[in-house]
DNA sequence: GTGGTCTAGACCACA
DNA sequence: GTGGTCTAGACCACA
């Protein structure tokens, strides 16, 4: 659980931990009544300020996947795997739009857009990762 | 020319500004000599501080796509296309695979997402503009 | 008795059942030389932490409301009806004072809140337990 | 705007000014576009620090009341007002079944309780100050 | 032990 | 000037 967290990603660690959690919700992964660790705990093993992962569950929780008992710990709300899925689809809708249309824009081609996407697809594992080096390799060569 | 800009993105105006005359310069749609327009037109007509234009102008210069004339206005340079495609492609890659990456991490089948693919290819249009509606409610459908 | 604690409530568990206690015994339900269940008990029908339950007693304890026998349990105390009456009274007061300001504040009018006081009169049951599901969708329906 | 912060309520300034902005919104005192004071002068003005105002505008933002632009300031979006309405509707409906409950719970009529609306409404304010202290004189009285 | 709230202050990105 | 992110650390409420 929430181990793919990149301190060093330009993508706020706190952005990092709020997708990771919508993802694994919307994947299953999370499911209704689960406990998350401890604001302490997680922020041990990151090695960031536990403020920083409060920030995260206090978002979790005005969007409402998360509720807080008091010092019990931080619980996975219910019926929250369709509005995840219905969320997270529309993140990868927009971002899917966003990057086809500056390739659009750049001029290049659908037939090389669709290789793009299955290289990708193929390598796809760690969202905040850098990008494989063969990927960049391919891009390069793509001139 | 420069039309998509968005000043609610998230996305910084400066940075929107640079991608899109790479964008037009990778798709021959800014050739060498191509006048671009000036800062205080350009600052006008999308509403922001002219010091934002500016700093695009500058970032591009430094990077060699363009250059100054004092007194005329600011020109594309001559043999940049090649440079600006490998560096559209470079960056359509990594966006490719983030997107593709988190469509995985949240249970998105490859067929699923290549559907959304699809859709977005026949749709795109405007990388900064909000996606078009039809987009969403495909998104909405797809739970 | 005590079977309306909500858990998952942002009010914490031990004045849940404070308020709780000092209601039933305001509405007469509960009357001098009433037995509680034991902290033991309580906490186990509830799902908390036995301190939690603890906490509650002691605190009524304090306020004079029950008393306990060793070995035996704990019961409620005589006169304490009246005093309860006021104490609830007042904050039944400095509530509606609260709802009625921020009605106000975002615009309501007093003919829309008189119909929100009166649905909620009709339908009200549980103090901590969500609203009924019909209230909501008068809510909603209320734009 | 903003004036009726209570730096020494129980209740949390930065959920002060939350419910503040959304009782605004709703009223049509705030409409879209909006400038909202900066993080750093209403700080000042409160008393408080930048980073409690800053959590405030962060939340609003993921409610999507708000939109930012990085070294402008803070906007109300658009299309905000039916949702705060609905929003503020929903929590009253809450607030005033909760404390209905409470007082059936309690034993308190119907004529009284439509007593306690009645003086609350004519006297109601400030949802954050302390109730006045009329409000309280009959809350003994009415034993 | 748990999370909530807040302060003080740094450094950054942006306009 | 604006907000964003993060650290360090205090003190509180709750279980």
């Amino acid at each position: 659980m929430l181990e793919g967290i990149n301190v060093r990603s330009r993508v706020a660690v706190y952005l990092q931990v709020e997708n990771h959690v919508q993802f694994a919700i919307a994947a299953g992964k999370l499911k209704e009544g689960d406990q998350l660790p401890s604001v302490r705990e997680l922020s041990e093993r990151l090695g960031v300020n536990p403020n920083t992962i409060a920030k995260s569950y206090r978002d979790l929780e005005v969007m409402g996947l998360l509720y807080t008992r008091r010092g019990m710990g931080v619980f996975i709300n219910k019926g929250v795997q369709a509005k995840c899925k219905e969320e997270c689809n529309r993140k990868i809708f927009s971002k899917m739009y966003e990057v086809v249309s500056e390739a659009k824009a750049s001029g290049v081609s659908k037939k090389d857009l669709q290789e793009i996407f299955n290289s990708s697809y193929s390598l796809a594992d760690d969202p905040y990762g850098d990008p494989p080096k063969e990927i960049l390799k391919l891009a390069a060569a793509k001139k």
